[in-house]
DNA sequence: TCACCAAGTGAGAAGCGTTCTCACTTGGTG
DNA sequence: CACCAAGTGAGAACGCTTCTCACTTGGTGA
């Protein structure tokens, strides 16, 4: 499934993910381990990955990462875990929502074949959709297939 | 639209609101002030107003209903405004939604005619989806009519 | 009606995720 | 190479939320 997020063979560059903001080597380190990320991450997981990458990145560059990453639209918000905000690699630029794997945890990219249908639905009760946020739960297809022998 | 919310002319009583949880002269208060609530919320307004309808209740106490109604269904956490939780009532027993008003700022309930649509959209990539969470973001009726002389 | 006790309360301290500050460093441009 | 806006690290500060503790209250059984 890592064609969901990794389309190109060679994966988002920094700058993609940082959009026009300027990448300092931390940055690309950073940008490196959150393409490197395979389930949903809280601030403080991406720190210990990247540490673990290059020892000596502060928390606060980490955050200010994040921010821009999330300013880029690369990265998003989909959840909360223990009161930190989950954080997922978005990098398909077309409409599309995050599926939260119950099981591994990992965050995948599912096409949004909904659009007109949740306009719809509430503009019947006279409300204007302008925009809309779907998170789905449930099992990915590698758990799905693991479940069924156990 | 309060017909959303309220069906039961006189609205849902403090215990629906906590479940099965002891409900305190305290925790009544917080009910009724959170029935009367037209927006989303955060834990800091709601206790200003219930500040307002009885001084003294502190603000833990607020948190320890919120809690409790968070855990019997009645409230929601809908989002997040300047780092804190944002709140609505959640009384509809039956699948829905919220619409949240860019304008004015109120949630609404909205039916939900997706539950096979989004199920099978996903099933069709392989996953198995479980639940779902849908946040629409637009202008409510009140606020479209108003918009339309404006 | 009374006693008992689990559950709830108020006030404030503590916890913790996130943001800000400040002096220093670095990337990119001319 | 010089310049400077943007980024960095360390840690303090901030603010939301939870916890602690002594006290109160609601509900049940006798």
């Amino acid at each position: 499934m890592d064609a969901d997020h990794q389309r190109d063979p060679n994966g988002p560059t920094p700058s993609t993910l940082y959009g026009t903001a300027r990448v300092s080597v931390q940055r690309a380190v950073i940008a490196r381990v959150v393409r490197e990320m395979r389930t949903a991450f809280t601030a403080e997981e991406l720190h210990l990955a990247v540490a673990d990458a290059s020892p000596g990145i502060g928390l606060a560059t980490v955050y200010r990462a994040i921010s821009a990453m999330q300013e880029a639209g690369a990265v998003m918000t989909v959840g909360d875990r223990d009161g930190s905000a989950l954080l997922a690699l978005c990098v398909r630029n077309d409409h599309h929502h995050h599926l939260v794997c119950t099981r591994c945890g990992r965050v995948l990219g599912v096409e949004c074949p909904l659009g007109d249908a949740v306009s719809s639905a509430a503009t019947r009760e006279g409300h204007l959709i302008t925009s809309h946020e779907v998170v789905l739960y449930g099992l990915c297809v590698d758990c799905r297939e693991g479940t069924r022998g156990a």
